[in-house]
DNA sequence: CCCAGCATGTAAGAGGTTACATGATTGC
DNA sequence: GCAATCATGTAACCTCTTACATGCTGGG
């Protein structure tokens, strides 16, 4: 229940209205928690009735009204508290790896296209990372910077190692002689 | 809707009953693929309606029966297909990443207990990850080995990543001078 | 006698995805 | 006139989690 906080956190770093996050979060924090409008507008609800957040309906001139929310102290409280949890680790479901242990119960080389694929995936994030590390997070950085440019380090890092990875898996399932019987 | 895969994958390695596959899970595939026995009961019932596997009670002469699962040629085939389709990148959810930017509203110092008992369980899979793979993968391995072997590897990989990143934001965190007014 | 393990489930609920809906304005 | 963008939702569905249920056996 943790679109929540990252909500919050969200607000805390600018109030904005339900369209604004879901833009957002197709950017910054949302390639660490994704989450839809629908899903968000949805939190939104439950947050202000809990009195975390508290929306005002901005009258639009030109253009629809747009209602805009602003963390309150009980949320920031709230957020507080949470912070200091201890933070289980999330599992991670990865059908790679099932592909993986299922192409020995066939010819592994059908794997290739989409492990080339998804490497193809994880270097065009990687330079999208790349870009907004240099575009937001050149020479000094505030604190609140400094914490956001280490959340990224993990995502760099990340998409980096998928692609190793994936690498070494093609040439591991290219090598293997195709057709063999082995089960 | 992917349990499913990774479940015949199992019994193509090895035919077993529920309560099999929910122990196993707990160790191998688990990993990359967790799932309660609950979830397990209910996905070999509607794959044994679908055909994909085929089940035969076992009468226990001491203990309860067990229903034993095997991958059909459907199952195979069905299998053999999903493989090779583009596998979609899987979303991660970093509950670590959202309160690390909600430090930047807090004093950052109290997330330092979270950050180093996180960065111990980490370290605990890794030493897991380890002994498995001393033991299960060392020499020649078959081209099903080899595969698994790989996809260890990349659990070793990850919580690498993960232990270093986590010592450096602990340091990032520690060197933040404690309760100024940042927002 | 009680607890741990074997073995199989049902049921309720939370969270997330996908599809659908509405109504206004700006640009081509 | 038509599509795209702004802005906010509802509804159905799927997956996964958590709690609860049952009955039998072997060991301390």
């Amino acid at each position: 229940m943790s679109l929540d906080h990252a909500l919050l956190v969200s607000l805390l770093e600018k109030p904005s209205s339900g369209y604004d996050l879901a833009r957002r979060f197709d950017r910054s924090i949302g390639h660490f928690w994704p989450a839809t409008h629908q899903q968000i507008y949805k939190v939104l609800a439950r947050m202000e009735e809990a009195g975390w957040i508290a929306g005002q309906v901005e009258r639009g001139e030109s253009g629809p009204d747009r209602k805009v929310f602003t963390a309150t102290d009980a949320g920031r409280t709230m957020l507080s508290g949470w912070m200091v949890e201890p933070t289980e680790m999330e599992v991670a479901r990865t059908a790679v790896m099932v592909k993986l242990r299922a192409a020995a119960f066939d010819d592994p080389q059908r794997l290739l296209p989409s492990l080339h694929e998804r490497r193809d995936q994880h270097a065009g994030l990687l330079d999208a990372y790349r870009e907004i590390e240099q575009r937001d997070f050149a020479g000094e950085l505030s604190t609140q910077r400094a914490l956001q440019h280490h959340v990224l380090k993990f995502g760099l890092a990340y998409q980096q190692l998928w692609i190793d990875w994936l690498a070494e898996a093609e040439s591991l399932v290219a090598h293997i002689p195709p057709k063999q019987d082995n089960e």
